[in-house]
DNA sequence: CGCCTTCGTTATAAGTTGTAACTCCCCGAA
DNA sequence: TTCGGGGAGTTACAACTTATAACGAAGGCG
């Protein structure tokens, strides 16, 4: 499963410390948010004195950093995984909203509110890139080169204004159909799970499908 | 313009203080978000030393709060103060995105990544009401009562789930506008703040656009 | 005018991240 | 099999954080 890179046993051993700080680092995550991850809890619980993890990681940062990429790479491999598997918009967008709901502060790792100093690397961009290849793929699936509608000011300026990752670029109705669905879903989802739904007493997963059928409409 | 409590020069220079405190917290999470706020870098920039602010706040969290309160507070009184000048269901979209954009880091002080454990208090859950109110408000005038459209199967459930702060709910179709405003435009606002269009080299706010224009459509 | 509250201070405790220096042991090569 | 090198883990430390306690000073209020 874990593809460690070499086979010497002081590689095997580190790799697998490596993991184990990781999956440590999500639990204290999970229940206490991002900001409060604490290498020298993470060392506490693990039996090992404090500046031992900077063994594995060279700070807070790079752990943080780490896990950011873990997310987008389980995201992009979910996704995949369920388009491979015959899902289109509809079973992308449910799949979606089973990996949110499954660890919701893993998507806050990744959707959730920005350092304003930071900036991803080049590895994790390339696996963000991927999700979102993904998704058009999926929208550009839906409606096979539909005709583009005259009036659509959005599309054509997206005719023109497209530096995308995928150089063969979709159609530009097809790209604003997968940017729709991104901000629509993303918007009912981080506002479910940061619980701002809490105390209205409806169901928010109607709320997602009714969004997702928005999306599916010939004019979303 | 700042409504102190009571007279006595003690209390408004507490209040003076306390504001000033403020002044200087919001600076630092502008510019390194609300985790990077620290009540001891405020001291030493306002000329105190540490524990002094503890006279006027219990401690790192009770401000961040008044923060949040203050911020809720800022974006209910911007929202009623256009819609008092006659701004529409798209006005208020704008003026929204003009207050995100203002400030980045406010609005994701509000509507960012949770605290797992955190509760808003009271008062705190009050503005943030108000700032519904006056949503579905304007959601409630766009469409001078429409008749319900028979295949709303979310609308019809919003119909015996709405246990809203307004006792006197709106419609369905009308809370169902609402949701779609408050989600479509915060998930274009959300990841167009935290940069994730960056580099994608359209114009966020035509997105912004053509998505409050499938608001305003009869069936949206 | 005097008292008393409140402000701001320093000292301290208990955390945090991160570096430096030292030991020790394991792995690999001779 | 033995020996050396390097990585792992340790303690010590610096600098920072939140937060409390105890003290002095200074102000307003009766």
């Amino acid at each position: 499963m874990a593809r460690t890179g070499a086979d010497t046993p002081r590689e095997r051993y580190r790799a697998q410390v490596r993991e184990e700080i990781k999956a440590h680092a999500w639990e204290q995550i999970a229940t206490a948010g991002a900001s409060a991850l604490s290498v020298n809890a993470i060392a506490r619980r693990m039996g090992l004195s404090g500046p031992a993890l900077y063994r594995y990681f060279a700070g807070r940062d790079e752990l943080i950093a780490e896990l950011v990429r873990d997310a987008y790479r389980s995201l992009a491999d979910t996704l995949r995984a369920a388009a491979a598997e015959g899902a289109g918009l509809a079973g992308l967008a449910r799949t979606l909203r089973a990996w949110a709901l499954a660890d919701p502060q893993r998507y806050f790792l990744i959707y959730g509110t920005p350092v304003p100093g930071y900036r991803a690397p080049e590895d994790t961009t390339a696996i963000a890139d991927e999700v979102m290849r993904t998704l058009v793929d999926a929208c550009a699936a839906l409606a096979p080169a539909g005709p583009a509608t005259p009036e659509a000011p959005f599309a054509t300026h997206l005719l023109g204004h497209r530096d995308w990752a995928g150089e063969q670029s979709a159609p530009p109705e097809v790209l604003h159909r997968f940017l729709a669905f991104w901000t629509r879903l993303h918007g009912v989802l981080s506002l479910e799970l940061a619980g701002h739904f809490t105390g209205m007493g409806f169901r928010p997963e109607l709320l997602f499908e009714a969004e997702l059928e928005s999306l599916l409409a010939p004019r979303f």
